[in-house]
DNA sequence: CAGTGGTCTAGACCACTGC
DNA sequence: CAGTGGTCTAGACCACTGT
């Protein structure tokens, strides 16, 4: 499969005209891996065929490649070449907005209540001994639309620990005072509690959009948080297109 | 804000010697944007400052504020520069993995069953008159772990019409024979309605994680499918970082 | 019209890897 | 040790946009 012959032994690659070339040159190649006619494991020509080929600079070749390669249409090894991705697997990617910017940017009016403010010691959602825990409601129109649990680490963000976020948002403050250089995120969906129930306004049971985020900066743990969407209703919207 | 001292009026970057030039200043920039340091709206210094202040070339200065630029960390205009963008907003990508990958990944035993199959007219899902409507169930272990419902538009994928989709799952036999060009995901929650809960082994209104996702080749659309798994625990997880 | 980012060239050297 | 991709250079011209 990756001999000689399977290289080269396939449709000519074809050029669109359209806008940039490396923009072209990453097109003709993602088209038949996405139509199947390249099957995974597949080899792609060689960096310098492909210059030769489309009579341009090996940079914009590379270019194009180190994309598809980003996309996870291909992959890349030294020495032996560039081969179709073994699992052409779909990814997304999600923006997750402001909970303030979304509902303002629908014409929404938004409003926001600290519920509870409080320090707390003892390891409880992986963060370190000392942390401020909040609850928060966040309302479109007077309507609760999102609460958020949150825990920040007084050790990774130790000037939390002076604000009372009853008018600044954790969030708000937090992006705008505290470095962080990783986050990670999950997505769930849970029955509503009848106490998150009650706060949002939902029934008892209620299937929720639950979507948890943890941030380091470095290896140091900032905070930690839970945000319960009000109702199926809300969704994350992602696109793809490798094009 | 974006006069020329506050081009110049920071701190001076720091390179850290560490990986490929182009991933050093990356970071170099995207310390102080997520630090808070510099603030949204504020100017980043032209290419050709940064050439001269890194000693090195504009493709390399150029490549590492692509990269920024695809984050979403900063907004770029020709004639103005670049600049720290407004909304410092999260963003996540999802590996959405095919179930069979999942489960066997984690060591399950997996398995297939299809429950429907039955072709239909009229628009019902956004898609062309003439569908393939399929109903699908992913088990682990012999138990059910995801309910696939999945509509094939005939016009986009033709071939379909002569699958039975008994022995090959629409997932893998589209994967392989359907080109597309454009995916969208949207995920949500929903209480599992009796059917559902009933196939999935789960309690009538059971909170389930459902993820949409359409997919076209070019304009013209070719699946839609909704995947509702199989109770609260199930979960996505995405990374980011900009480093 | 001046100056920015967007793109491209025609080379180069290096790291890694399979032979 | 030969050949691949990974990175980088020192220029260039173009498109677009604010003045």
């Amino acid at each position: 499969m990756t001999d000689a012959s399977s290289r080269y032994a396939r449709a000519s690659l074809r050029l669109d005209g359209e806008g940039p070339l490396y923009a072209q040159i990453r097109r003709a190649i993602a088209a038949p891996i996405v139509a199947g006619a390249w099957r995974p494991g597949e080899a792609i020509p060689f960096e310098r065929d492909l210059c030769a080929r489309f009579k341009t600079s090996r940079m914009t070749v590379n270019r194009a490649l180190t994309m598809l390669a980003n996309d996870g249409l291909i992959v890349r090894t030294r020495r032996k070449g560039s081969f179709v991705a073994p699992q052409p697997s779909h990814h997304a990617s999600f923006e997750i907005a402001d909970i303030r910017d979304e509902v303002e940017t629908e014409g929404g009016r938004y409003s926001y209540e600290l519920l509870t403010r409080r320090l707390e010691s003892g390891v409880s959602v992986g963060l370190g001994d000392r942390t401020l825990y909040l609850v928060c409601r966040h309302l479109r129109d007077g309507a609760p639309t999102l609460l958020e649990e949150r825990w920040i680490d007084l050790a990774g963000a130790p000037a939390a620990v002076d604000q009372n976020f009853a008018d600044e948002r954790p969030n708000a403050w937090l992006l705008h005072n505290v470095p962080w250089t990783r986050a990670e995120h999950q997505m769930s969906a849970v029955n509503a509690a009848a106490a998150v129930a009650r706060l949002l306004d939902l029934e008892s049971g209620a299937a929720c959009l639950v979507l948890e985020r943890r941030t380091w900066r470095d290896r140091t743990p900032v905070t930690y948080v839970k945000l319960t969407y009000a109702g199926p209703a809300h969704k994350l919207v992602g696109t793809f297109e490798p094009a």
